[in-house]
Order: structure tokens, then C-alpha cells, then sequence
DNA sequence: TGGATAATAGTACGAGCGTTCGCAATTCTT
DNA sequence: AAGAATTGCGAACGCTCGTACTATTATCCA
């Protein structure tokens, strides 16, 4: 590996702990440069434009995201287990990006309104996810852990209602607890859910 | 009134509607000027700072709120019946938002890392509507409308979960058929603690 | 090890930011 | 209507931003 390459990673290292505390639209060069004792010229050079930075930033985050929670999840088996532990991974992610940010979260209120690659790649990315975490419900849906009735959609947004509230919660108000709280809302709402002919599931409840 | 305060109320007008849009952080006098047709200098001669300004911004937002969402939902009888009402106000307020942005949100991304007069500000804010929330909850528990053993906190954390969620699909995502999850997600909230014991409760539900 | 190539520093530019200040124009008061 | 007070404009300041260009230094490969 050239030493050009190990620059760039090292700086978009540095870049995504900016990003996720600043946001995005808060990245700038100048600190970048500050921060890797570097020149704001030297740092520039190793991207095209500071767009094209915020591009990699998010791409590294993303890449991360599916590494700490994703694809551990997937190993597991198909239905119920594999949804908790979606969810599991999830709230973990975010309970640690409680101190430092959650780029998806902070990025969807920076780009709701904002045009342009970034706002596409973003979509394209949480869209990825929620999608995931669609095919995941619906096979709980077809092997009978979850009711037949159940609107795969419908769960996955107020699943994603208690992680937003977590970021806020916790991250904003500072309030001690939301971490249970996320819990709780999701057994809740697991519970609300779930196939009462199916007891297994309830074994499958660790 | 005086013609100062006249053109600084339009000023304010403009500048939430900016704010709303661009976030708290977005706002600036250049582009509050031009919207305007005046200088810079003439705008910015009506507050002493731009933080100021900022926070004019967010007093006149926490005003309509009040006026929109508080207010009219306390003159309903104490109980899940107003506490109905308040939710879907705030659904129905958040939704005239998703065109324009709702500071709230906005701000406890903006604002969750970053110290100041305006973060406090923003704090007791939003507090102060989770402890208007928390205060209808119990008297639902009080007066039987809820179980006794409801968590109030919990409901208001997935309450605001819900919010959240409905900002970000709808504005973000904008993906259709936000609201109605957002209502859904009520209802089942509403039923998983709806004291069974209380008939009239059903009856109350319009 | 020497020559080609890559990586970084330095400097400068134009734009936009919040802010200051002095002056002109308008509005209010009596 | 005249004087006083308020309101708004225009220009300028110092700062930071992203970016372009040139020169120097470090690294890689034969």
C-alpha cells in the first residue's frame, strides 16, 4: 500500500469522527487539516472536491455500519432471532454514537431539504436499511413468529421511531435511561406482534 | 406600534420560515436581508446579535406551538381524551412541517453537540412539552383511563418515537402513508395500555 | 542509487459570514 | 411644521470557507 492511500484512510478516519459530531454540512478542511497536522492544500489533495469527501465520509460510514450491525445479524437464523438482533445491534450502535453521533440520523435532518449527491446517496443507504430490516420482518411474517396480519411497514417505522427517540433522548436531552427504554418499546411491540400459536418463538426469546 | 417593531415582527416572520427550512444553525442575515429587500446592516440593527436573533426565532416557534398544539388540547377534558388531542395535533402540525421543517427536531440534531444560550434554550423548550405530555399521561393513570401500572415516561418516549419517525419518513424519505403510521402507532400504543376496566374510555375514543 | 512520480506545503483568490460605524432618510412627537 | 428620535443604507473590516496553482519534499521503482 502506498503511503498516499494510508494518508487518505487516515484522513477520512479522522474526517467521519468530525462528521459524526459536527454533521456532515459541519466538516470543513481547515479543522480536518488541524486535526492531521496537516495543510489544508495537503489534505485537499487527496480529494477531488469537499463534496466528494462528504461522498467517502458517508460511504466509510456506511461500510461500518453494515460491518457492526448488518452482517453479524444475517448469521442469524431467519425469523424472530434475527430481527432482535437487528435491533439489538442497532440500539448498541446508536447508544455509542450516543457520544459521538449518528450520521444517518444528524445527516437526515441536514439533507431533507438539500438537493444534490449526497442527499441521494443518503437516501439510497437508509433506504438500504429499512430495507433490510423490511425482509427481515416479512420472513418472521412467513415462518410464523409474527402474526399474519402484520403490516411489515408499519413495524418497521415505529422501530425506527424508538431508535430516533433513543438519538434524541439521549444524545440531546441527555435523559438516563432511554437505553431501557428502546428495550422496552421493542418487546413491546414484538410482543403486540407476535404469533400466539407459535410458542417456539417464546423459546427462541433468550 | 411603532414602525421598528412592525418590520422587526415581519423580520422574525421571514427569518422562522428561513430557519425552518435551512435549520437554526442555516440562518443567515445575508439571505434574511435579501428575502426582506433591505441591507444587511438594516436587519441586523433590530438584534443585537445573530444569536439573537436565533433565539427570537426559536421563542417566536415555541409560541406557535403553544398556540397550535398546547393550548387548544388543554381545554379538552383531562384524560386520554386530551391526550388524543394533543398527539394529533402535533401529528397534524408536523405534518404541515414536513413541507418546511419543524424546529424542534431540527435543533436536537443541531444543537445536541454544541453549548450555548441557544441549546438551553432549546432544552427547556422541548422539556417543557415532554413534561406537558408526562403531566397528561398520569392524569390518564389518575382517572383510569390508562393501567395503573403504565410506565409514563415509556409512553412519552414512544410517543415522541412515533414523531420522529413521521418527521423522518415523511421529509427525509418522503415516503407516502407516513401519517397514517404515525396514527396507527397510536392506537396500538393507546390499546397495549388502555385500562380494561374503563369501558367509558372506549366510549371517549371518537 | 538515480530519475520519475507521488505527496505535501505554501500562497493567493474570491465569496460569504457577522459585525461596526457614520450618514442619510424617514417617522414620530409636540 | 420643526425639531428630535428612530430607522435604514452603504461601505468596510477581519475572518473562514473551498479551491487553484506552484514549488518543494518525500517516496517508489528500475
Amino acid at each position: 500500500m502506498r503511503k498516499g492511500e494510508l494518508t487518505r484512510a487516515a484522513i477520512l478516519d479522522v474526517a467521519l469522527d468530525l462528521a459524526s459530531r459536527d454533521g456532515l454540512e459541519g466538516l470543513t478542511i481547515g479543522l480536518l487539516a488541524d486535526k492531521m497536522n496537516m495543510s489544508k492544500s495537503g489534505v485537499f489533495a487527496h480529494f477531488g472536491s469537499r463534496e466528494d469527501l462528504q461522498l467517502e465520509v458517508l460511504k466509510l460510514y456506511h461500510h461500518r455500519f453494515e460491518q457492526e450491525v448488518f452482517f453479524p445479524s444475517v448469521k442469524e437464523p431467519r425469523g424472530i432471532q434475527r430481527l432482535k438482533s437487528m435491533f439489538a445491534r442497532w440500539v448498541k450502535r446508536v447508544s455509542v454514537e450516543v457520544a459521538s453521533g449518528c450520521i444517518y440520523i444528524s445527516g437526515a435532518v441536514e439533507y431533507d431539504d438539500r438537493p444534490g449527491p449526497i442527499r441521494e446517496e443518503l437516501m439510497a443507504m437508509v433506504g438500504a436499511w429499512q430495507g433490510a430490516l423490511l425482509r427481515c420482518v416479512k420472513q418472521c411474517v412467513e415462518c410464523g413468529d409474527l402474526k399474519a396480519d402484520t403490516d411489515p411497514q408499519q413495524l418497521v417505522y415505529e422501530m425506527y421511531g424508538l431508535i430516533l427517540a433513543l438519538h434524541h433522548d439521549a444524545r440531546f436531552l441527555r435523559i438516563p435511561g432511554s437505553l431501557g427504554r428502546a428495550a422496552t418499546g421493542f418487546e413491546r411491540l414484538i410482543e403486540t406482534y407476535r404469533n400466539p400459536q407459535t410458542p417456539s418463538a417464546v423459546v427462541a426469546q433468550q
